[in-house]
RNA sequence: GGGGUUAUAGCUCAGUUGGUUAGAGCGCUUCGUUGACAUCGAAGAGGUCUGCAGUUCGAGUCUGCCUAACCCCACCA
């Protein structure tokens, strides 16, 4: 084999993108429909066609890959529906960017060339973000690559609305919702983003018509007195009792206000008077309906003071605000500024603070599409992990508002709503250009849907619902789904309503919930700050196993994690002792027949140990991925592959391996390195996908590619517990020599004398049948064997191990200081012990209630710990008599 | 105002149904180029698991409270 001239340090630049066109072009990541075959489907969350692969994409991607990867190879017929969504503002405002350096404006191209701006530039750099997701390793089906614009998806949309709208539960209305000025659109209530800050409650009197009388009132939003139409008060309070029904006169307006009696205001909060305006107050909008008040608006889309606001007309809102207080001081309007902190609404995408105004709106009624929803969570037919997001996710339906999805931008999915001059508004599956009523002209709606309209439909139109597709029937509904739990209200709730509407079923049974990658500081990645870190460099310096590795341990379901360069040369060096454990075993494989099976009888203790710490392994590994715990299944593969393969069994082979006397003997070595080796790679496949490829492509194996190798499966009869027993027993040994020889710095190259004494036969036959262990691990040469009744060795290093008294002569005289000293740690730490064991056994209440087998234990370990003081006793009696 | 998360070694974090002398990585100390690997090996130091109380034969693990930090939701002007 040529494999001897690989190179000491594992270069992923060389393999990583061989590997992934090798996959593409077997054709390995593509599912067709078998209906004979189990399914197990994920949808990607569909990242912005305008995006760029961040942490939390790598993170989110890495996580389906493992839980794909790993179903495809136990054989689950497996799809992996990849897409990129439109992101509505994101991509409008990217390519007005791009115009703009042009001097373009979307407004000097007019609606229709913009959109086929946005197309093109959507053709030219749409593909960024899914090359991104290749180099990281995801093993997506790209034949069937989505886009939320796409015909089928479009198809989808247009089908839910109109359905929905049918049904009673889309509708128009002037509603008061939140508008972003800048974006100069609705948004939803959760497109808002509430920050708590130090502002000002201005308190302004208002005089009471025909009286000298002077009602007070409090407001964070000066701006807005222009816009009141009635002042407020708790129908009980005595303060204003009398006033109610008569009229205010508005400073500066002059206009007449009402003064209303309503349930809501709290008397006890600043002066117990609310001033309303309903055109720019949710609250206010509210009870200007309940009490038939005008509506005024005296605000513009874009933030400015509209023509209603008199003399501050075409000023911008806080331009409006100064000098509005400025007036009302002036005037002696102004009674007091208190410092008042509150929560100022920002617009999610651009952080402008969002004005509550009155517009026409589309809205979906979520009342009854949320029950359902509430009702698949709590019965346990859709599971989060963990599972407190169940909470988070029923609190947020069981108070849920109604859903903004019309937006005033271009670039999305246009409302199928046409109006006719007739008065006439027609909802269609088709395009219409005449009325069906009167046959004038109609228009179509100008406003485009929010952009998670269509994500959330996303499980099923992709799938090409609204067709009955054999995708549909086999895929849907999907296995799971992968996301961050910042997404649940956004994509995750809209998904499992829409599904249960729409498709009569839940769209995934486990919705498997992430944090978020933060930075070393703890900090979130974002642009402003300047902390990111690029999963493509990380690729690139570390290769894309080391990001995916150092991306899924040291942390749990749906915690946060932080980010460390640190942990990614960890998970790096990792992969560069696999690569040369790998190195090791092919560079000894010479002369190996993979169809050579070792007769029972030729396997060493060595041998019989690592098969049954691999079985564990396999069950251990696939547990944990069943509980999704992605983590911990890597952190034992970690563990196995370093510190028992590596650490332990490699050295314990090679005696073997060089001693080509005995060919049965080494050909058993090599099966087991063999077939250990290439079974746990299979295992790290998941988790490392291009380095396990690469190895297992050098090593003997059957079929095109590892990641459609079966997964390995526990073999009960390769767990051997004596086995394992027999081997801590040694290992314990030997890091017992190891000690005693560092305590006296023997040199590494020179061998030590060891004496061993047993306390039963039985284990005296394991060590005798092994001592070559002891030799080539911990240098120790000679050895002799004590019979139990021998006298103890005089002038020697002592130490026990389970069963083992271990004796190290020394040349020169030993230490007698230190080594009492070695030996007295030692026996605090058994005394210590013993007397938490004894304490426990001595218990009454442990004895009769403890299960039989912790007692056992308890028992068992009483005894070696009681043998182990004795031997250390007499040692330190004869240091004594010294 | 509601709800949630976290608190374990110097740092960042694991610890799966309660039962091992509580673990890892990084950092630290000492030694090491023995035919896979210095991106490595060997030995070692380092923790009263935030505090208090409770349940239990037994608590890092379950319950309650305290403290601290963080997050989400919410129309008190």
């Amino acid at each position: 084999m040529e494999e001897k001239n690989i190179s000491t340090v594992y270069d992923p630049q060389s393999v990583e993108k061989k590997w992934y066109s090798f996959w593409e072009e077997n054709n390995l990541f593509h599912a067709e429909v078998e209906a004979d075959k189990q399914p197990f489907s994920i949808v990607i969350p569909p990242p912005n066609v305008t995006g760029q692969l961040h942490m939390g994409h790598a993170l989110d991607n890495t996580l389906q890959d493992i839980l794909i990867r790993w179903r495809r190879m136990q054989g689950y017929n497996t799809l992996w529906m990849p897409g990129t969504d439109h992101a509505g503002i994101a991509t409008q405002i990217k390519v007005e960017e791009m115009l703009a350096q042009d001097g373009v404006s979307r407004y000097d191209l007019g609606r229709d060339e913009f959109i086929k701006k946005v197309w093109e530039w959507k053709h030219q750099y749409g593909s960024r973000i899914t090359t991104q997701l290749k180099s990281l390793g995801a093993s997506c089906d790209w034949q069937r690559e989505r886009f939320t614009m796409d015909e089928g998806c479009s198809q989808a949309v247009r089908e839910v609305f109109v359905s929905l709208y049918e049904k009673g539960l889309i509708y128009q209305g002037n509603r008061i919702t939140n508008w972003c000025p800048r974006c100069n659109t609705a948004l939803s209530d959760i497109e808002v983003e509430h920050e708590e800050k130090p502002g000002n409650l201005f308190h302004v009197r208002y005089q009471v018509e025909g009286s000298d009388e002077y009602i007070t009132v409090a407001t964070t939003r000066p701006e807005t007195i222009l816009g009141d139409t009635a002042v407020a008060v708790h129908p009980e309070d005595a303060r204003y009792k009398h006033l109610i029904g008569r009229s205010l006169i508005l400073p500066i307006v002059g206009r007449s206000l009402p003064i209303v009696a309503d349930e809501y205001v709290d008397p006890s909060f600043g002066t117990g008077a609310v001033k309303i305006t309903p055109a720019h107050d949710p609250n206010d909008f509210e009870m200007g309906l309940r009490h038939e008040l005008t509506q005024i608006v005296v605000m513009n889309a874009d933030g400015t003071m509209a023509d209603n606001a008199g003399k501050y007309a075409g000023m911008d809102r806080y331009e409006c605000r100064k000098a509005l207080v400025a007036d009302l001081k002036e005037q002696g309007y102004l009674v007091k500024i208190d410092e008042h902190s509150h929560a100022v609404g920002h617009c999610q995408r651009c952080s402008t603070v969002v004005e509550p105004m009155v517009s026409k709106q589309w809205f979906v009624s979520m009342e009854p599409l949320a029950k359902p929803a509430i009702e698949a969570v709590t019965s346990g037919e859709i599971q989060f992990v963990p599972e407190r997001f169940t909470k988070i996710y029923t609190n947020w339906l069981d108070n849920i508002r109604d859903w903004c999805i019309s937006r005033q931008i271009w670039w999305g999915h246009r409302i199928p709503a046409w109006y006719c001059s007739c008065g006439e508004t027609i909802v269609s599956r088709e395009d219409i250009t005449s009325c069906p009523k009167c046959g004038g002209t109609v228009e179509q709606d100008p406003d485009v849907l929010d952009t998670w309209f269509s994500s959330a439909l996303w499980p099923f139109s992709t799938m090409g619902w609204p067709e009955d597709t054999a995708e549909v029937k086999q895929f849907y509904p999907t296995s799971v789904l992968v996301t961050g739990y910042d997404i649940i209200f956004f994509w995750v709730a809209r998904m499992i309503m829409m599904g249960l509407e729409f498709k009569q079923d839940i769209p995934f049974k486990h919705v498997f919930i992430h944090g978020l990658v933060r930075d070393s500081q703890g900090r979130k990645m974002s642009k402003s700050l300047g902390n990111g870190i690029d999963p493509l460099e990380v690729i690139e310096k570390y290769g894309a196993d080391t990001l995916r590795f150092m991306l899924i341990t040291g942390n749990t379901p749906g915690n946060d994690m932080r980010f460390y360069w640190e942990r990614v040369e960890s998970s790096r060096n990792f992969a560069n002792k696999l690569w040369n454990a790998s190195r090791f075993v092919l560079m000894n494989l010479e002369g190996f027949d993979p169809s050579f099976k070792p007769s029972e009888e030729k396997y060493t203790l060595a041998d019989r140990w690592i098969l049954s710490r691999y079985t564990k392994t396999v069950t251990d590994v696939t547990r944990n991925l069943e509980r999704f715990e992605l983590g911990e299944a890597g952190r034992l593969l970690y563990e196995f592959i370093w510190n028992e393969f590596c650490d332990w069994y490699i050295e314990m082979a090679k005696p073997r391996l060089y001693n080509k006397e005995d060919g049965e003997a080494r050909g058993t070595a090599q099966y087991v390195l063999w077939y250990v080796l290439q079974n746990t790679l299979k295992l790290l496949h998941p988790f490392m996908p291009y380095i396990t490829e690469e190895i297992w492509q050098h090593l003997p194996h059957q079929g095109v590619s590892i990641m459609v190798s079966p997964w390995p499966e526990a073999q009960v009869e390769l767990a051997d517990n004596q086995a394992e027993q027999n081997m801590n027993v040694i290992m314990e040994t030997i890091k017992a020599i190891r000690n005693m020889r560092a305590e006296v710095n023997v040199p590494p190259g020179k061998k030590s004398e060891v004496i061993l004494q047993f306390a039963a036969q039985a284990i005296q036959t394991v060590f005798s049948n092994n001592l070559q262990y002891l030799r080539t691990l911990a240098a120790a040469e000679p050895i002799e064997i004590l019979s139990a009744d021998a006298a103890k060795p005089e002038n020697a290093m002592t130490a026990v191990a389970s069963g083992v008294e271990i004796y190290m002569p020394l040349k020169g005289l030993i230490d007698v200081e230190k080594e009492t000293a070695r030996l007295n740690k030692e026996m605090e730490n058994l005394n210590k012990e013993l007397a938490r064991i004894s304490g426990k056994l001595s218990n009454p209440g442990f004895v009769a209630k403890a299960p039989a087998d912790v007692i056992e234990k308890e028992q068992a370990k009483q005894r070696e710990y009681e043998e182990k003081r004795v031997a250390i006793n007499e040692r330190l009696a004869y240091l004594a008599s010294l």
